[in-house]
DNA sequence: GCCAACTACTTGACATAGAATAGTAGTATA
DNA sequence: TATACTACTATTCTATGTCAAGTAGTTGGC
C-alpha cells in the first residue's frame, strides 16, 4: 500500500536504516536492498544504496572488508563503526523525537484509523 | 533536547505539516514559524518556510490572499487547495507507513526507554 | 519628519542526499 | 565464448532545507 511517492521522506532515515540493519548483523550492498525490501521498503534501488554506503564509509560511521563470492564478485560487507553506532543512537533519537511530534499532528487526520505497519 | 542535527530528516516533512497547520488554521507565514517552534521544531526558520510555501503555492497545493496587518506588512494568508487536502492525505499515509516500518527497526535500540516526545 | 525596531515576506547561492541510468566485472553454465 | 546472474561503481539530475541578506510596512521616540 502507498509508498509510491515518498522519495523525500526517506532522507536522513536511509542511512540510518542502513546502520541499523548493518548493526543487527554484518552485511553487504546487494543484500541490504534485498533486507530493505523485505521490511517494506520495496521501492529503494541499489542506485540509492551503495551511494549511501559509499558515503557512510567515507564520513567513518562504517567500516568494510572485500569476501570472496562463490557466486559472483567479491562482497563488500559493512559493519558500523563506534562514530557509526553513536550516530545510530543520535539520529535514533533524533527520529524519534521527530517522528513524536510529526505524529501528534498528523495523527489527528486519522481519528481511529487500524494500521498495520507493526 | 536532540533536535539539532535533524538537518534532511526533515526533507518532505514539512511541507506535510505546513498542510496541516493551515488546514487547522488559515495562517501566515510568520505565524507558521511560530506555531512550528510551539509544538517543538524550534529549529526551523524563515528562510526554509517561506520557500517551502512558495512551492506549495506553485504546486497548486495551497492558495494564498493578502490580508492587511496593523503591525506591519500586510500578511499573506495560506490555506490548502482541494490538491492540497488530497496531498496532505496521501503524504499523511506514506509517512504513517514508512514511520511504521522504521519506527519498528529502530524501536529495537531503545527497548524500553521512556519517551517523552509526546 | 527622521530613525530605530519590530513585523512579515522575498530572494539567491549553497549543500546534501536520494533517483535514474548506465557501466564494469566476477562467476557459472551451456 | 556467449549468456545470465551477482555485485559494485560512476555520473548526472533534482528536490529541498540552510544560510544570509535584503525589502517593505507600521509604530513610536525624539
Amino acid at each position: 500500500m502507498s509508498s509510491e511517492h515518498d522519495s523525500q521522506l526517506l532522507k536522513g532515515v536511509l542511512s540510518l536504516l542502513l546502520l541499523h540493519l548493518i548493526s543487527e548483523r554484518e552485511s553487504y550492498g546487494y543484500e541490504l536492498v534485498q533486507r530493505l525490501h523485505q521490511v517494506g521498503l520495496t521501492e529503494i534501488l541499489e542506485g540509492t544504496v551503495y551511494p549511501a554506503l559509499a558515503r557512510l564509509e567515507r564520513e567513518g560511521r562504517v567500516s568494510a572488508r572485500l569476501v570472496a563470492s562463490n557466486a559472483g564478485p567479491a562482497r563488500k560487507y559493512y559493519r558500523p563503526t563506534v562514530a557509526g553506532r553513536d550516530a545510530l543512537t543520535a539520529g535514533t533519537a533524533d527520529w524519534m523525537s521527530l517522528a513524536a511530534v510529526v505524529g501528534a499532528q498528523l495523527a489527528r487526520r486519522l481519528p481511529a484509523e487500524p494500521q498495520e505497519g507493526a
